[in-house]
DNA sequence: ATAAATCGTTTGTGGTACGTCAATCATTAC
DNA sequence: GTAATGATTGACGTACCACAAACGATTTAT
């Protein structure tokens, strides 16, 4: 029998390919966002920021699923340049919430066009619509692992 | 004026997602690769040999963005395993053809197996239909980044 | 045929970014 | 006052990427 035994259709893990996608729009960016002194990283949380407003410090470790160690240097540096600011909550005054400024949202929509090249390469087989289309869906993905609104448990 | 000057509509970028939803698989994926005595970044490669067909080592190297170099200790772990096999060309015997075996491609399915749960995590708010789309877009943008027969140049 | 040149692969090294762990300081809760 | 939580700092190990050089096999020229 040609047919093989018990097998199904065939698996297909988009797991690989957000991988691999993801790395290279790292590696190009970097270079991209070198002259605005921002790495690829720096762009994640800021978007994180926009999309899902106003955060504590550790709840935006969680929605960036990083140890809450790592993300105070990130902190720093991004502090650094104006373009998030950390306050003290009223409510707990040990925790910080962590919010972007008008300098880092000029700074995020400058980074976006200048991402636009890096977009056109690697996305170069989809059209605006496909484009549109991905976006929607990883806006979707990521939204959704960590409600947006209040954020204070992820 | 309340109204800003010449800003057109706002800029949504899909780098900084992809480039987040990719960290996450990869962080994920390494646990549930591990048992497998795989790593993320196996996985890539196997994934390519299969939807791109054998391959020329540097045309390999091309296609996942990587210095030829840093592929070499790639190939030998796989080859180690018996995923891959380094077949001369016959055309330039000087050239290694990298060919996925039998036991890797089991593998492979194997390993996307195990991904399941991982892709169910994140993809969370996805529904089949929407990871569907989502995997035909991932993979046509990446298909096109190398053209997938010859594939001697890229 | 033999020698030179070419191409691909391999080995080795250094630098960078990242993630994890342990310890310290400030603030709050019991 | 003592314990618990949040943020911060520091040190350590790991993975990754890029550069330089050596090696081997193959092709081209003579």
């Amino acid at each position: 029998m040609a047919t093989p035994p018990v097998t199904g259709p065939p698996i297909r893990r988009s797991a690989p390919l957000l991988d691999h996608l993801g790395r290279l729009m790292r590696l190009r960016g970097e270079s991209v966002l070198a002259p605005l002194g921002l790495r690829p990283r720096h762009l994640v949380t800021l978007t994180m920021l926009r999309e899902g407003g106003d955060c504590t410090q550790q709840a935006l470790a969680t929605r960036l699923a990083m140890d809450g160690t790592n993300l105070v240097g990130l902190l720093n540096e991004l502090e650094s340049l104006d373009l998030i600011e950390r306050k003290r909550s009223p409510e707990d005054r040990r925790r910080h919430v962590v919010a972007m400024t008008a300098v880092g949202a000029e700074l995020l929509t400058k980074a976006e066009l200048a991402l636009t090249a890096v977009e056109d390469e690697i996305l170069a087989a989809l059209d605006a619509g496909q484009r549109e289309t991905l976006y929607a869906l990883l806006q979707l993905a990521t939204s959704k692992l960590c409600p947006p609104s209040p954020c204070g448990e992820c």
